[in-house]
DNA sequence: TTTGCCTCTGACATCCATGTGAGGTTTTAG
DNA sequence: CTAAAACCTCACATGGATGTCAGAGGCAAA
């Protein structure tokens, strides 16, 4: 497929499609033309580097780990695996994080209804 | 407390303290001179600014959602409120989606380590 | 008082993924 | 064949939080 379709298979636009090849994140074959083409495959893929991307993730970090996620046959250098484990602890504790967060965000929104309800109460004597 | 204080005692920049402000995040009181002071209660508030910064928020959005949090007793309209609602179900979304994310990087991490295992058996023989 | 550190405002710089537009070629549909 | 739509590259713009610098004033210890 060409990067019009891949754009609306992914919901990435294209311009990023492009983005992410200049990054090394993404590889395509191009026709005499020069016109890039993409298989199923590579849909995947961009699904994917959007989960890094949403994660936290630089290009440059993702650029790192890709390669090991693609085939763990290669010669994903320790340096890769690592680098994967380590943002794998990064995005966990920061995971943690946000759970706190969302308590705390709950709390408020508890608590605020809990006072409106008070108001509701109150007017009605 | 005066700016540095604050920002030596919740590690966030002196800059980034102003711009809290400035984006009316974050009050102060006036020294004659001009200089800001700041009660402890402010490393509370702001701590819980870079919360809501590592949520995801925008500082429109904090600005929209903190006095909601300062006071549940205020006019804090039900726009706030439900704002407050609002990102919070977004962030209970995006957590989800983290964990996805990091579930898959297990995956990757956990086949790289049992590929190697392999490697190392096939050199052992 | 002088020295050194802190603070003030204002403005410009940076990073990074993405948007946008120009100017040109390719593909596809009528 | 022609026009529309998709694609190409290059390059500049954007937004948001923060860094950084300049020039000026404030404050405390020696």
């Amino acid at each position: 497929m060409r990067i019009g379709e891949l754009a609306t298979r992914t919901g990435v636009s294209v311009r990023s499609l492009r983005y992410y090849e200049e990054q090394g994140l993404l590889s395509s074959t191009r026709a005499a033309s020069g016109q890039r083409h993409y298989t199923d495959h590579e849909v995947e893929r961009v699904a994917f580097i959007q989960r890094l991307y949403a994660a936290g993730l630089s290009s440059r970090t993702i650029a790192e780990v890709l390669p090991c996620a693609e085939s763990p046959s290669e010669e994903n250098s320790d340096a890769a695996l690592e680098r994967m484990t380590q943002e794998r602890d990064r995005l966990s504790a920061h995971i943690d994080d946000l759970v706190r967060t969302r308590d705390a965000l709950d709390g408020l929104v508890a608590a605020n209804r809990a006072h409106r309800a008070t108001l509701v109460a109150a007017s009605g004597q």
